[in-house]
DNA sequence: CATAATTTGTTGAACATTCATTCAATATGG
DNA sequence: CCATATTGAATGAATGTTCAACAAATTATG
């Protein structure tokens, strides 16, 4: 049941994405397909473009041209260039939700290994890969000045945050820690942060391995009576 | 000796920039004014437009009016836009660098002192601040897409990471630690990085205080002999 | 069932706007 | 006067949006 989660190559850094999946899905070209396939479709082109290009040079035609349609075609399916990208964030914003959510279900009731398994949901590969976390971070670039997206370009939202903390605070409970709950997780979760800033940005020293090393260093001087868990391997499953 | 590094007010969150003092160099308008004197004047309008309406909307004739300058006047002193960005980027490098290097210094010997200094002066107001932080973000999101910006965008460089790194094998052979310095140093930088971004983001339960108070928690965790330090308050001097 | 009518999806050229860059004219300081 | 700095209008390229024409799918009709 811990595939999904667990599936972590020891291998290289990060990937440089599920490239075949995406050709996949868009080999529906033709005329038809539904709808929803196209404006996904144009979602993944809009990634791609975010990924490559930046925010800034990421253009309607760019898009277009990357999921092998016409010019036009944006403008039918979303109404501007702003609604295709508030879209796509809103596609991450949702995969992201329902990615740490599913793990956190399937680590049953122990804290530990609540919190265990939402760090190794944050360097998932389907989730932490070199092309999203580049569009993630083309995103945080502008969020600051346009407020349509702040609230979705977090990522990790309130609930998330409170997630932490609660688990924090049973975790001091059962261990007799003597840290704020709330400082503690803030200090958990701005690390998970700044470590995926690291691999988006591709800072040299850091691969999604070394990533979760770290973390797991944290977790380990942070909560000493819990970590590192018991039969968990740091790397890999 | 500490005002530069200690000098941080418990009152509020981010100030919205030393908006003042930039203005009074402005105020050497008329005509003349130094190339330098000019040039930096234009790199400071450069921050302001970066700050308010992020890199993809940050114009040539914003920046020129921000300076109060006529529209042909940033071609002049930089070559094009291209150029006006990198030197914008390289002066805010340049200023990181130097105010940390200076921190270093202050704080003496002591290993354990360094890096409470290392960590106050990511904090302090001349360098965090809501102006600035939010033209890092602006950079950061077109550095991967752009080689040009690499080199510049991380503002903690290769040899800022191996101060943490030997900083923390020096405290590990003091304090009898079991962690791998290397693993350590990243888990704490990155969450340094974590915690900017939030303070970048204008996540609401991150202000610079609550930052460093997680930062300092984060300290006495991982080196619990040595934090936290004796006789230095955790928010104010 | 075949064919017409209609809706829906798609194209690509035309349009309008924004913006970086250029440059001739002008002002300034030495 | 000369070198240098500054201006602001003109230019041209890039790009988001619109839209009339076209094609495919769906529905209506005999």
């Amino acid at each position: 049941m811990l595939e999904t989660i667990t599936r972590m190559k020891t291998a290289d850094a990060l990937d440089n994405a599920p490239e075949t999946t995406r050709k996949g899905d868009a080999e529906k070209r033709g005329r038809k397909a539904s709808k929803e396939v196209r404006q996904l479709q144009l979602i993944e082109a809009t990634i791609d473009s975010l990924a490559k290009r930046g925010y800034a040079e990421t253009t309607m035609a760019d898009v277009a041209d990357g999921a092998g349609l016409s010019r036009g075609i944006v403008n039918f399916h979303f109404e501007s260039k702003e609604k295709l990208l508030i879209a796509t964030l809103q596609h991450m914003y949702d995969e992201y939700s329902a990615h740490w959510r599913t793990a956190l279900q399937k680590a049953g009731d122990d804290p530990a290994r609540q919190l265990q398994y939402l760090v190794w949901a944050d360097f998932d590969r389907s989730i932490c890969n070199k092309r999203k976390l580049a569009a993630w971070l083309a995103f945080w670039g502008e969020a600051k000045s346009r407020p349509t997206y702040q609230a979705l370009s977090s990522s990790r939202d309130n609930y998330y945050q409170q997630v932490f903390i609660d688990l924090c605070a049973t975790l001091k409970g059962r261990g007799s820690y003597a840290y704020d709950p709330q400082v503690m997780a803030l200090a958990l979760s701005a690390m998970l942060e700044g470590l995926w800033l690291r691999l988006m940005m591709g800072t040299e020293d850091t691969t999604r391995e070394t990533a979760l090393q770290a973390a797991n260093e944290f977790l380990s001087v942070a909560f000493p009576k819990h970590y590192p868990l018991k039969g968990a391997a740091t790397t890999k499953s």
